[in-house]
DNA sequence: GGTTGTATGACAGTCCTGTGACAAATCCAC
DNA sequence: GTGGATTTGTCACAGGACTGTCATACAACC
C-alpha cells in the first residue's frame, strides 16, 4: 500500500492532511518536526514526503537536504508561502514539486500520482510488492508464490493488482467492477467468479483462504 | 544545449517564455498551435515542452495525450487558469507539472531542473545487455547468441533493443507500435508478426519461447 | 428454519495469438 | 536504371485461451 509521510508542525493542518490522504486511498502517517519526520523515514521510509518549509529547529529546507541524501523518495513542499524565491530555493534543495496551501487534496493527489508515473518509468528495477509468500509486479505483469512463477490471465492479475495496491483494506464489488473491468454497473457475481478462480491459483487451501478473504457484506480484501 | 519547446497560441506570451529561456540558458522554439508543437516535437525533440491549456483547434489536454502517446518528455502545463479541476485532468492526461500564469522564469527553470534531475536516473544507454544466451550491443548493431553473430533485419533489431532496453516489462503493442514504428495508432498484428519471426532467430524453440515471452492481455517481455 | 449472501462447475460465445501466404517497398550489386 | 533478393506490412484463418452467465450447492446470519 502506499505510504507517505507528512511532515508539519500546525496540528490542525497536519491532521487534515491525514485524514485526506487516507481517503484517497494512502497510508499516510505524520511528524510534527523535521527531526522526527527524518527518523521516521529512515526507520520505515514512506513512498512519498509532504514537507512543510515553516518548521520548528531544522528548517524545511535543511529538512529536504538530509531526506534526499538519504533517498531518492519523492519530495512535495507543502508551503503557505508563495514567494518565488522560495520555490526556487526548495526546488533546489531538492524537492519535487511544490504546492501553496490551501490546497485541494484531488490536486495533491493527482501531483503524487504524476510523480509516481515519472519514477515508475525510469527507475530500472521493478518495483515488487508482497503479500504473504506472493510477490507481485505489476510492470512485469508477473506473480510468483514461493518464487513459482504463477500463470494468471489478464482479469486476475488487474484483480489481483488493484486489491494490492490496497491491500488490508476492503474493495466493494461494485469497487472492483468499477476499477478493474471498467464497468459504471453489472453484475456483481461476476467478481465471486474471478475471485475463486484467482484463489485457485495463489491460495494453499482456495476454500479457506488467508490473503484473499470474503468480508460478508462488504467485499473483499487481500491481506499479509 | 537543453532544449525546450514551448506550445502557446498568444504571440506576445509565447515570445515573452522563449526570450525568458533563453535568456536562462535554453535553447527556446515555439509553436502557435497544438498540431504544429506535435509536428515540431515529433521532427525534433525538445528535452522538455511547455504547453498552454487553452490552444486553439486542438486543445492543451488532448495535446498532451498525444504528445505523452509519443514520448517521455516531460510535460509541464503553462496556463492562466488555477482550477483544480484542470489541474487534475491534466496531469492525468499525463502533465508532469502544471503552473499558473504569471509564473516566474526562475520558478519555471527551476521546476525543468527538478524534471530533469529526476529524469536522470534512466537516460543512461547501455552498451551492452545480456539476457540469458543473448548478448545486444545496440551502439555496434549486433546481436549475439552463444557468441554466435545472429543476422537480424533492422526493425528486428529496434524490436529486440526496445524489448531488452525495458527487459524484464511487459511492454503493450501499442507502445512497441510507437517506439520502434512511430505510429500514433496502427494494426497491432504487425507486432505478433515481427515477434514470431525475431523468435524464429533468437529462440532456441520458437514456439516455446523462454526469454521472448507472450503475457496474454498484456503484451511481450524479454526476460532473462 | 428461513433468508441472505457466497462459492463453484459447466458452457457457449468471444477474444487473443501465432502463422502462412502474399504483395508492396526497399535494398543492392551490376 | 535493371533485376533479383530481402525486408516489410497486411490479411485471413485456425486453434486455443479467456470471459461472463447461469444454475445449483453451500455457508453465514437472524
Amino acid at each position: 500500500m502506499t505510504a507517505v509521510l507528512v511532515i508539519e508542525d500546525d496540528d490542525r493542518i497536519r491532521l487534515a492532511l491525514l485524514l485526506a490522504l487516507e481517503e484517497e486511498g494512502y497510508a499516510a502517517r505524520g511528524a510534527a518536526t523535521a527531526e522526527e519526520g527524518l527518523r521516521l523515514q529512515r526507520s520505515e521510509p514512506a513512498d512519498y514526503v509532504l514537507v512543510d518549509l515553516m518548521l520548528p529547529g531544522l528548517n524545511g529546507f535543511e529538512c529536504i537536504r538530509q531526506l534526499r541524501r538519504d533517498d531518492d523518495v519523492p519530495i512535495v513542499v507543502v508551503s503557505a508561502r508563495d514567494d518565488t524565491h522560495d520555490i526556487v530555493a526548495a526546488l533546489e534543495a531538492g524537492a519535487d514539486d511544490y504546492v501553496v496551501k490551501p490546497v485541494a487534496i484531488k490536486e495533491l493527489s493527482a501531483r503524487l500520482r504524476a510523480l509516481r508515473r515519472r519514477a515508475r518509468a525510469l527507475t530500472a528495477p521493478v518495483p515488487v510488492q508482497v503479500i504473504g509468500d506472493l510477490e507481485i509486479s505489476p510492470d512485469a505483469g508477473e506473480v510468483r508464490r514461493a518464487g513459482q512463477p504463477v500463470p494468471l490471465t489478464r482479469t486476475e492479475f488487474r484483480l489481483l493488482c488493484e486489491l494490492a495496491e490496497h491491500a488490508g483494506r476492503v474493495l466493494s464489488r461494485q469497487q472492483l467492477l468499477q476499477r478493474v473491468w471498467g464497468y459504471d454497473t453489472g453484475d456483481e457475481r461476476l467478481v465471486d467468479v474471478h475471485v475463486g478462480r484467482l484463489r485457485q491459483k495463489i491460495e494453499a487451501e482456495p476454500g479457506n483462504p488467508r490473503h484473499l478473504v470474503t468480508l460478508r457484506g462488504l467485499g473483499y480484501k487481500l491481506q499479509r
